[in-house]
DNA sequence: TTTCTGTACTAATCA
DNA sequence: AGTACAGAAA
């Protein structure tokens, strides 16, 4: 019971009301955490119950091996047993027990974001739609959303507001990409991210003996960042507690920043209609930061207009004012962080690990990186490409999850011709049409290849066919290390990479090494006997992201360098806000609307609230973006702060006129480029070819403007030859070529 | 079918 | 600037 002294007077409410509907509002830096955790604690050490009983929610791994590693700290291993995971892991888990119910097997391969939009833009292509219209980052987006509400393909399809939507962005076939995306998820025995939760739902909804063996089971639901929540993950939730009404949520409205991905403010905000008995809890004693950056942050967050009512405060020191600082160029700024962070490790006598650096975009970095490396400076960049997601790993992954599952559409597609073995785009395109037309498995076709190729291409496909029997026959009678092994020395694979002597090949080969060797110690740590299978190790990695890898044995410390979105639920003695600017923060995607400025608003609330003792915001002048130079202009969001928190700093002027200079300079170069390459007209369309005609003016999207000289269009190839204004006479090949008849 | 080259595009992020 | 990919050539 120690720790209930550790707690105020709130906090403590939070932890020992354990029964009956909760909502905590916990505000930033209110040891949201540990209340979570002593909650958790208490009702196994103090009331009893069965950590088995006991459903626990968060969004992260990290967040949730966190707090096992503090629940255990107080109860010991019992924590163990605890349900505790993020939604889709311990849905996931359900699934693969019940998941027979709705036709899945129990290893079922789980699609990441890439497998999804790669399916969804063969999709578009088979279908023959406009792949510039239907782009599979949009259109996944669409479905993903459609999914956390809860809406299935076909009513999509039914839904009139949505046909309406869809209608208006000129993008009417969506609902039909949907259907078959679904269909060809299924057919692959695969579920993607958003698919753990909708069929989560599904299984609840139409089979109440199951949905009542989880209601009987969860005696007690917490969620963390319920702020976070969709409305697909509301809904299980909700379903879950209903029988024993001991729903414990966490969350800070001010602190929602994950709209963008179907995150619903509501669920906080309507928590009390569903619950009329509900106790709130305010956390608003902020623990972590100082006057100043408290003070700050209310003034900022005070300008949204939507939000629940509470009074952050803090005990702690006045502290340091905010510094705001200008520079002239994101290289500029780079340097000025760099030398800051040395004046201020040596002034306080910080290490690396206080620091932290933060930006809107991946992006900006470059300089930062440059500039610490320069001066010497350990740092970490988070959230660069992970592990899981270099294609030499995926690789390998996609041969274990083929060999798992044969079924697997998005494997087949990556391995098959992999390392080359003469299997072309065109054949693996007709592989898939058979089987979707005759309604049969993948691999049925492969087996009976000679049905439909002709022998030289299915000689290559028996080979192929021949090769992952093997692998299926091996994989029966060894673990996954011996399996992963095996098939990456038979497949050609490690031959391949070993024989590609350039720095990234090296670079290659030591990641499937690394591979290799997590596999081992994924084998070596498991108690059980069928954890050593490949089923087993595909689960565990389908889940996991780059933050749950890192493993830092080295012992040196670092400065964080990451997106303020990464930067959620951590802190740091000092923070440096860098690209502090319009456009860039807040996005200039993000100005059109009232709702998309205030969650731009909450993000900027949550980058100040990441530091205890001194944070420092910087802009510049000038910055490029895509590989143009730009002029920028201060962020509004220095503008709201209440000038009694902050102090202005800005470096001499006697460079004023550089920027300018590198502007005109970079505007000369684009102009320049520009006049050398033909701009197609707006209204570009490819005309009939049989309409075109000798003599004709016409406009091609590369060539400019031309007229026809000779047309042949008998000859089984037709061409045309084009006396074009720019680049002179061509020979184009009208299957080919554009044309656009201009008179 | 494979390899090479020019073009188009570009947030944020979790599972 | 960097990358992914479609189109053209081999």
């Amino acid at each position: 019971m120690d720790y209930i002294n550790e707690l105020n007077n709130s906090q403590r409410d939070a932890v020992l009301n354990i029964e009956g509907p909760c909502l905590v509002i916990a505000g930033a830096g209110s040891g949201k955490t540990r209340v979570l955790t002593y909650r958790i604690a208490h009702l196994i050490k103090q009331h009893n119950k069965d950590p088995f009983s006991i459903l626990a929610l968060t969004f992260t791994n990290k967040a949730s091996n966190e707090m096992k590693e503090r629940i255990e700290k107080v109860v010991g291993t019992d924590a163990r047993n605890l349900w505790m995971g993020t939604f889709h892991s311990i849905f996931s888990r359900i699934l693969r027990s019940e998941g027979s119910r709705i036709g899945y097997p129990s290893n079922f391969t789980i699609y990441d974001t890439k497998d999804s939009k790669s399916l969804i833009k063969s999709i578009v292509k088979e279908q023959g739609f406009d792949s510039k219209l239907y782009k599979e980052n949009y259109v996944y987006n669409r479905i993903s959303n459609a999914k956390n509400k809860l809406i299935s393909c076909n009513e999509y399809l039914k839904n009139k507001i949505i046909q309406n939507e869809d209608a208006s962005s000129l993008r009417p076939k969506i609902g039909i990409i949907y259907k078959k995306y679904v269909d060809r998820c299924f057919k692959s025995q695969a579920m993607d991210f958003d698919d753990l939760l909708f069929n989560t739902n599904t299984l609840f909804k139409e089979h109440t003996d199951i949905l009542n063996k989880y209601q009987q089971l969860f005696k007690y639901v917490l969620i963390d960042e319920f702020q976070d929540t969709n409305f697909s993950q509301y809904l299980i939730t909700k379903k879950l507690s209903s029988v024993g009404r001991n729903i414990c949520v966490v969350g800070d409205d001010a602190q929602s920043i994950y709209a963008f991905r179907g995150a619903d403010i509501n669920n906080i905000l309507n928590f009390e209609k569903d619950y009329p008995e509900l106790q709130i809890i305010k956390l608003e004693q902020n623990y972590r930061s100082t006057k100043n950056i408290v003070g700050a942050a209310n003034s900022v967050i005070e300008k949204n207009r939507s939000k629940i009512s509470k009074k952050i405060w803090t005990d702690n020191h006045v502290g340091e004012l905010i510094s705001i600082k200008k520079s002239y160029s994101d290289n500029q700024e780079g340097k000025m962080v760099a030398s800051l962070i040395f004046e201020e490790k040596n002034k306080k006598q910080l290490s690396n690990s206080n620091f932290a650096v933060l930006y809107r975009t991946n992006s900006q970095s470059r300089a930062i990186e440059e500039s610490l490396r320069r001066i010497g400076i350990n740092y970490k960049v988070y959230g660069s490409l992970s592990f899981y997601q270099r294609k030499e790993v995926k690789d390998i992954i996609a041969y274990l999850r083929f060999v798992a599952n044969q079924n697997d559409e998005q494997s087949l597609r990556r391995i098959i011709n992999l390392p080359r073995r003469g299997i072309g785009k065109t054949t693996i395109e007709k592989i898939i049409l058979i089987s979707n037309e005759k309604n049969i498995r993948l691999w049925d076709v492969l087996l009976n290849i000679k049905k439909y190729f002709n022998p030289r291409v299915s000689g290559a496909v028996g080979k192929f066919t021949d090769l992952i029997k093997g692998f299926i026959l091996f994989v029966e009678n060894n673990d996954v290390y011996a399996s992963a092994s095996h098939i990456a020395s038979i497949s050609g694979l490690m031959k391949e990479l070993y024989n590609d002597k350039t720095i990234e090949g090296l670079n290659r080969y030591e990641n499937v090494q690394e591979l290799l060797n997590s596999i081992k110690e994924h084998i070596d740590n498991s108690s059980d006997r069928k954890d050593i299978s490949i089923d087993s190790f595909l689960q565990e990695i389908s889940l996991l992201t780059d933050q749950d890898t890192d493993n830092d044995e080295s012992g040196e410390e670092y400065i964080s360098l990451m997106t303020v979105h990464m930067a959620k639920g951590l802190e740091f003695h000092v923070v440096f806000v860098v690209g502090m600017e319009e456009d860039l923060f807040p996005s200039q995607m993000m100005l059109s609307s009232r709702k998309d400025l205030e969650e731009e608003r909450r993000l900027f609330y949550v980058a100040i609230t990441r530091s205890m003792r001194k944070l420092y915001l910087t802009y510049s002048n000038t910055r490029y973006r895509y590989g143009i130079l730009k002029e920028c202009q201060p962020s509004r969001f220095i503008e709201e702060i209440d000038k009694k928190y902050t102090e202005n700093m800005v470096f001499g002027s006697s460079k004023a006129n550089f920027a300018k200079n590198l502007i005109q300079k970079n505007q000369k170069e684009i102009d320049s480029h520009r006049k050398l390459r033909h701009v197609p007209s707006e209204n570009f369309h490819r005309s009939e070819i049989n309409n075109l005609k000798e003599g004709m003016k016409v406009e091609h999207q590369k060539f400019g403007y031309g007229s026809i000289q000779k047309l042949d269009i008998n000859s089984h190839q037709q061409k045309a030859i084009v006396n074009f204004k720019l680049v002179g006479k061509k020979t184009l090949l009208l299957s080919f070529a554009k044309l656009r008849i201009v008179s």
